[in-house]
DNA sequence: CAATGTATTGGCCGTTCGGCCAACATGCAA
DNA sequence: TTGCATGTTGGCCGAACGGCCAATACATTG
């Protein structure tokens, strides 16, 4: 390939990786499939790359960053403390599709093989619990929620926001929309608002690209 | 190795697989690790599984329904729905220990590749799910229970339970001990119970074996 | 005892992996 | 222009993989 700003193939090669990684799993990713995917040699990967785990290991950082990022950005979209829950509660929550989710399962399973990956992971999984306890405290602030533990209502939301989003890759005994009912209202309960609080008054995207995660 | 009888031959096979799945996951368990471990040549374990595939789906299946008659077990062993309740609930639930949850989270990343995994860990996943759905609606025909939605409530528990046994794997904003109060506050709030009817009277084991689930 | 079926062994094959390296191409500075 | 740093290529190596198979040991039946 021609030549390119080491930045910019750095980046392609993350991307191809991030791809890579969410489709076939940590764990069969090949440097040398990342390599084609990116248009580029397995000698060149090997050059910005120096060994496996340090490609995949930046792979999930990046990914982690952008994740992060995205939800920020989703959460700093809307000033109104309810609309905000609604983002995160919202099939699967800020950030991605069932792709996004499915690297999270991967990273998940793959933290326990890796220091590297389960120190990034459990980062994000604080930083993602932190978000939602942010959401919640300032909607006390603002007279919006009453709750007695953000700490442990944060936690019940991202627990059964992932669980939505698991159990909707796997199966269980429960409808999607019905996972959405049980999370939003007891959600509502948590924060002591009134029951349908969070379903949309009117529903502005009829099958919404979803995601998940933290 | 000397002869032995077929089945028992093969039941050390699966025992050797899941612990290699354990401990490296699907996608780098290989053969000739799982025949090391079982005592066994590679040629042998061709023998009994011909192909790779059906060795892990083999042991999946062994594994899967281990675990659900563990469950069965634990259940039938108490007649109260609330001390069944308390079993399921409990750190992390019935089943096993923190390796059984490594197995679980390595197969759910793991189905998104393999059908035949897919289905079974759907099954195995409904079938947990009713599980709980029987305790709570037994509790409820006896008296002990309030509910309006057991489905609705079973996914909850089984939900949050998932997220326990996850999140104290990787890490996350509440210590185990809040998680468990998150679980027990929610379940006791769904069911009509008073607060602190699922936590023990009287401490059993300080630090008890647990384990995790479906 | 002989014979047949099966458990068991160990070696072999083709493939693919991660890692390494000599060579070439290109951009930048002296 | 010359020279050096660096992006880039493609081939090579040893190891490990899944799969295959001829040969062997053993148990059961006739």
């Amino acid at each position: 390939m021609a030549r390119m700003q080491p930045a910019q193939r750095r980046a392609a090669i993350l991307e191809a990786a991030v791809a890579e990684i969410s489709e076939r799993g940590f764990a069969r990713t090949t440097s040398r499939h990342v390599a084609a995917r990116a248009g580029v040699t397995h000698g060149l990967l090997h050059h910005y790359f120096p060994d496996h785990d340090s490609l995949l290991a930046a792979a999930f950082e990046a990914m982690a960053l952008e994740e992060i990022d995205e939800a920020n950005a989703a959460i700093a979209s809307d000033r109104d403390p309810l609309a905000q829950l609604r983002e995160i509660t919202e099939p699967f929550g800020p950030g991605g599709g069932e792709a996004a989710y499915r690297f999270w399962l991967e990273a998940w399973a793959e933290a326990y093989h890796s220091p590297k990956l389960q120190e990034t992971s459990r980062r994000l999984s604080v930083a993602w619990h932190e978000l939602v306890v942010g959401v919640i405290e300032r909607g006390i602030a603002l007279g919006v929620f009453h709750c007695e533990h953000p700490h442990e209502t944060a936690w019940m939301v991202v627990a059964l926001s992932d669980a939505y989003a698991l159990q909707t890759q796997i199966g269980s005994g429960l409808a999607p929309s019905e996972m959405n009912h049980v999370l939003w209202r007891l959600t509502e309960r948590e924060l002591g608002l009134e029951p349908g609080a969070l379903a949309r008054p009117a529903a502005a995207e009829p099958t919404p690209p979803a995601h998940s995660g933290h």
